[in-house]
DNA sequence: ATACATTTAAATGTCTGACAAATGAAATTG
DNA sequence: CAATTTCATTTGTCAGACATTTAAATGTAT
């Protein structure tokens, strides 16, 4: 048994933790109270109430004050989740220093996953966003975040075409996480004309349902990113050596 | 401002993930003790305990008891980061009634991004894993439940032979959190002959390096996994209806 | 002076008890 | 019957105390 003796409040959350995942304790149902908890653990309130809220913490659990209060098992919500996958994937990025091109690989793989289902249903929803932002991006005047800000919302209503929420989960981390990095680059005209005209390409490749020339003007922009990425290191190495 | 009065346990964990995010806080470094944060924040210390578990539970500090402990901001490890993934997107999948060729859709589409990767990559400790799982598959007197694990363990090998941890990371909870939903299906010896068939094909176009051929493969496990996956459901309807 | 044992201070982990605030239901009142 | 008040329940917060762990400081003997 590799789990032995760590804090009780950790304990008690991972017995809860593991109820709610096997389905013992199913969604909206309520825990029992924190006094009640604290008898049936054998432990002080406060115990208690630090293992609710690191439950609270992972979104598994919400509580509610007032008589007919208490802890109630959590509906997990995608958006809820896509916060949590952002988060995660963020730091995991800048605390384990993967470099942009790692980082643009994983995410263009993965979007050229969604790109074919995009382009196999053709939502026009995500397609009237995807245009509106191919147009924000062509606007001049636009600083770089902005830029970089309408490129996420752009690649995001790609992936959302899908129409898979699970996918929809899984890339919003990546997709989001990596606009701090996209962020370091500054973006010429040109760079941003050639970019606007891939993106054009890859909406009309959805519009047409035409999965394999999405996937070709995605592949493109992956190499053309990770270019745009590296070039905007060296020089920032250039800039301020360590 | 959406963000009203929560509670002050989570204004408090939300202003020192902040911190973790915009990295004012560093990896490693020491937050102020209990007692300082309590002074700080003008609140008493269970207070700012219930925060620091929040914090904790995300893995975004660890603590160390002792003269020279504290709560220290935690380098997020891949391995961390796996868990976690894993739980929500399990969760995500019971709690939200995602229907198996849903979440199987999610996966391929996903796998199929790395295969491409895996293939250019060749890396040889994950072939020899796939090899291996691929064998295990094929022994006689295996459990459902033992062949589903070895399918995941198989996977996830191809997954890793992308060699990228970012795609390694996100690709954990896809084909983990199907598990649940995998070990509902009956595999007869028909079944596992046409899957191992299609490993072995997979596993053959990595070591080639024909991506195209690995992408092929997927697409066919796809669509017969997914078949397998409708008709365990509808059995199971059939056998049990509401 | 070095090696080992002891003490000590600082920090987290836990407990007790109390009060505040919210909230829905029951009791009361018009 | 409707509006109001009361009330019990539950979470949120606080204060203070003690237990436990840990490494550094101190002391002691070789």
């Amino acid at each position: 048994m590799p789990k032995e003796t760590r804090d009780l409040s950790a304990q008690i959350a991972q017995a809860i933790r593991d109820a709610i995942v096997s389905g013992e304790l199913i969604v909206d149902e309520r825990l029992p109270s924190e006094a009640e908890l604290s008898t049936q653990f054998d432990v002080s309130r406060p115990t208690v109430r630090e293992a609710l809220k690191r439950l609270a913490a992972q979104n598994l659990i919400r509580t509610q004050r007032g008589a007919t209060g208490g802890a109630f098992v959590n509906r997990l919500r995608y958006e809820e989740a896509y916060g949590q996958q952002i988060t995660t994937s963020t730091l995991l990025i800048s605390m384990n220093e993967v470099d942009f091109e790692t980082a643009c690989e994983a995410r263009f793989a993965m979007e050229r996953a969604c790109a074919a289902l995009s382009a196999a249903r053709r939502n026009g929803d995500h397609l009237a966003t995807m245009r509106a932002e191919i147009h924000r991006q062509g606007q001049p005047g636009l600083s770089d975040e902005a830029f970089c800000a309408s490129d996420v919302a752009f690649h995001r209503a790609l992936v959302d075409g899908a129409d898979n929420p699970i996918l929809s989960y899984q890339l919003a981390g990546a997709v989001e996480a990596i606009e701090p990095l996209m962020n370091m680059i500054t973006f010429s005209a040109r760079d941003r004309a050639r970019i606007v005209e891939l993106h054009t390409c890859i909406a009309d490749a959805i519009e047409q349902g035409d999965g394999a020339a999405a996937d070709q003007a995605l592949s493109e922009l992956t190499i053309y990113t990770s270019e745009l990425g590296r070039t905007a290191l060296a020089q920032r190495k250039n800039r301020a050596p360590s």
